[in-house]
DNA sequence: CTGTGTGCAAACATTTTGCAAGCAG
DNA sequence: CTGCTTGCAAAATGTTTGCACACAG
């Protein structure tokens, strides 16, 4: 389910950053392979660990994944979801749009779509004259075990 | 549009405090005062600043805002969202839940409430057995000026 | 009186920044 | 070569904890 290749992936972020003056690196390279693999919603930390065992000669530092996933995000190819004091997650941005249940106690995340309500919001968007370009949901509380 | 006046709420308070074994005293009083008078929503530090402010006689402590806080929204006097990398922001519970189109261009922000959505929002919750505590959602557009 | 609440300072956890050395272009 | 990038350590944020004294019940 899969929107592009990875091949395709890093020409747009090669392309980026040549538009921006910046160099593709080892390390950039590798975090990006490593999200994409892996399309799951990461702390930082979490992408921190998984690049540096699965990439150890790199001896990657976790500057360099708050860094990279900074431009990432800042180019729209990872989003993010704030979990407060727990920190962020991010996840690549190559699904169709879906929104996130969010458990406050362990900050599990649970993705699912409604076709209803992405017309509810429609509807509203309609009503007060907005034209729409995009949405954000996230419903938060406690999950299963959590309770 | 309060639903409930502050000696309501007061008395709300000093009953969930007895019941817990816990004390009534003029910090959490002040606190839950501010909240009241200033239905917006406060950062830790934005609350602890007016607090302070108001009340220069009490010498609050941050401390003493965050354990409060903490101690309203774990029974619901207060609600609380996360924003970004770096912290969370709290409203007093005083108002029926309300969404957000935001207009990328002017920046304009409506509120609106549909029930609709509400419910089917309780019905995915209900579906992957989360029990919601709070919601968020944001509709992103362009405003019937800036089209 | 008893035990909870408080402010302070220190501890923590997470993210950002300064810097010298490394390397892409 | 040039200057962006990196890893490290230190700094900066935001939040929690340990402690001794204050005070509500």
């Amino acid at each position: 389910m899969k929107i592009m290749s990875f091949e395709e992936l890093l020409e747009e972020f090669k392309k980026l950053l040549k538009n921006n003056g910046l160099k593709f690196t080892a390390q950039r390279e590798a975090i990006l392979q490593t999200l994409y693999d892996n399309p799951k919603h990461f702390t930082s930390e979490s992408l921190y660990l998984l690049v540096k065992q699965s990439y150890p000669k790199l001896n990657i530092g976790i500057t360099t994944v708050y860094r990279t996933l900074n431009l990432l995000e800042d180019n729209g190819l990872v989003t993010s979801i704030s979990l407060g004091v727990q920190g962020k997650k991010f996840e690549i941005a190559l699904k169709p749009h879906h929104d996130h249940l969010i458990c406050e106690k362990c900050g599990k995340i649970v993705e699912f779509e409604d076709d209803e309500i992405e017309q509810l919001q429609h509807d509203i968007a309609n009503m007060y004259e907005f034209q729409l370009t995009n949405h954000l949901m996230q419903l938060y509380g406690h999950c299963k075990e959590c309770q």
